[in-house]
Order: C-alpha cells, then structure tokens, then sequence
DNA sequence: GAGAAGATCTCCT
DNA sequence: GGAGATCTTCTCA
C-alpha cells in the first residue's frame, strides 16, 4: 500500500495546460478505496473541457455553483449528474481561476474486479467500464466525492504506472457535444478494447 | 417558478 | 438504430 502513495500524481501534474494533461493521463491509474476494498483502473480514454473558450464545456457561460470545481486548485475531483441517470468523473487542471477539467471516459479495470461486477452486476468485464456513466457506476463515485483532493490519499486519486513506457494514442473529436466539434479534444489508447467508441482519429505517439 | 437542455445508458425492435 | 428513463442545472420571465 505504501508504493502505492507514493505514486500518487502531485498537484504539478494537474497545474499545467488542460490538453496536455489530458494526454498524460492516459496509462495513469485511479485508485479508489472503499473500506479495506480498493478498486483500480488504468485510463484509457480521456477528453479536455476548459472555460470560456471551449463552447462544448460547462464552464463556457463562466463560473456557477456546478462548475466551481473546475475554476479551484487543480487536482480535485469534478463529479457531476447528468440525464437523470448518471454521474461523470472529472480532474481539475490549470492554474486557480482558470477553468479546466478532463472528463475520464473509460477504464481498463485492473484491480477489485469482483468488487465492480457488485456495483454492475450481469454484465461482462469489457463493459464494466468502457464509458463514463458505466465506470462511475463500477466505482462506486457519486457526487460525495465531488472536490475531493486527488492528489492526497483518500477515497479517490490518481497514480501513476509501474513503467514509462510510451503510449500510442489516437485523438478524435469529443462524444455527446453540439459545439466545439471542430476540437480535437478527445484522446485514447490505440486499440484497447475498453475504449467506449471508435471514431475516426489520427494516431499520435508519445 | 417553469421550461428546456443535457459531456449517458439500456432496453426494445 | 431509436427512444425512453430520470433529475440536476441553468436561463428566462
């Protein structure tokens, strides 16, 4: 358990540009610890929202009750509702004051399988987690752990991988929006089937 | 206070 | 592939 804090991303990984961090994310590990349960999945499949140049983002029309989070220090959790069903996982990025948030869209689960298939139950291991609704659901994370600190240990964080090995990526436009379609924003591991949706893209390697 | 929209998922055809 | 579920948040009057 010890390694396992120590790895944890420090508040300068998130203090940076919200793109960048959002490609940096891909291949890091969100732990999440219920009671002596712990729960990790490696990032497959991110997108970046900033603030008032990104129409697609909540924080586009400037700071509200909701969006709060993505204006505060970076490196805290952004959960909101959504569609009546669903809640969706953010990290904050950017300096104070500055919107930025990447949404986490899909999971590799890696650890506490049997744990996520008790919070999604009848359905297989590859759609435990392949999208932002379902892998919320999986993790057990509601708005309880909206501005939490992930840079600390706690009931949710971040850590990073056991290599540095490269990634391959793709990147496309994000899923779900009606503005800011012309963004690239939307960033995921070449080929990892725990992608939620395949769309055109261009590959990039890092 | 009312109405509309929404970063989704699941079931049914 | 399409539509319903379901409720929070925001805008406007």
């Amino acid at each position: 358990m010890e390694l396992v804090y120590s790895s944890i991303l420090p508040r300068n990984f998130y203090r940076r540009d919200t793109i960048t961090v959002a490609k940096e994310l891909l291949g890091k590990f969100v732990v999440r610890v219920i009671g002596q349960d712990q729960l990790i999945g490696r990032i497959v499949e991110v997108e970046a929202y900033r603030g008032f140049d990104d129409p697609a983002s909540h924080a586009s029309h400037g700071m509200t009750p909701r969006t709060a989070p993505m204006f505060g220090e970076p490196g805290h959790a952004y959960v909101y509702f959504t569609y009546g069903n669903h809640h969706c996982l953010n990290v904050t990025t950017e300096r104070i004051g500055v919107a930025g948030a990447v949404l986490i869209r899909a999971l590799e689960p890696v650890e506490g399988i049997n744990i996520m298939h008790r919070f999604r139950p009848h359905v297989s291991c590859v759609e435990l987690t392949n999208g932002p609704g379902k892998l919320t659901k999986a993790f057990h994370i509601d708005k309880s752990l909206n501005e939490i600190d992930m840079t600390k240990r706690g009931p949710l964080f971040l850590k990073r991988g056991d290599s540095s090995e490269p990634v391959e990526m793709s990147r496309s436009v994000r899923i779900g929006i009606s503005a800011g379609t012309d963004r690239l924003w939307r960033f995921f591991i070449n080929g990892n089937q725990y992608v939620s949706r395949v769309l055109e893209g261009s590959r990039i390697r890092t």
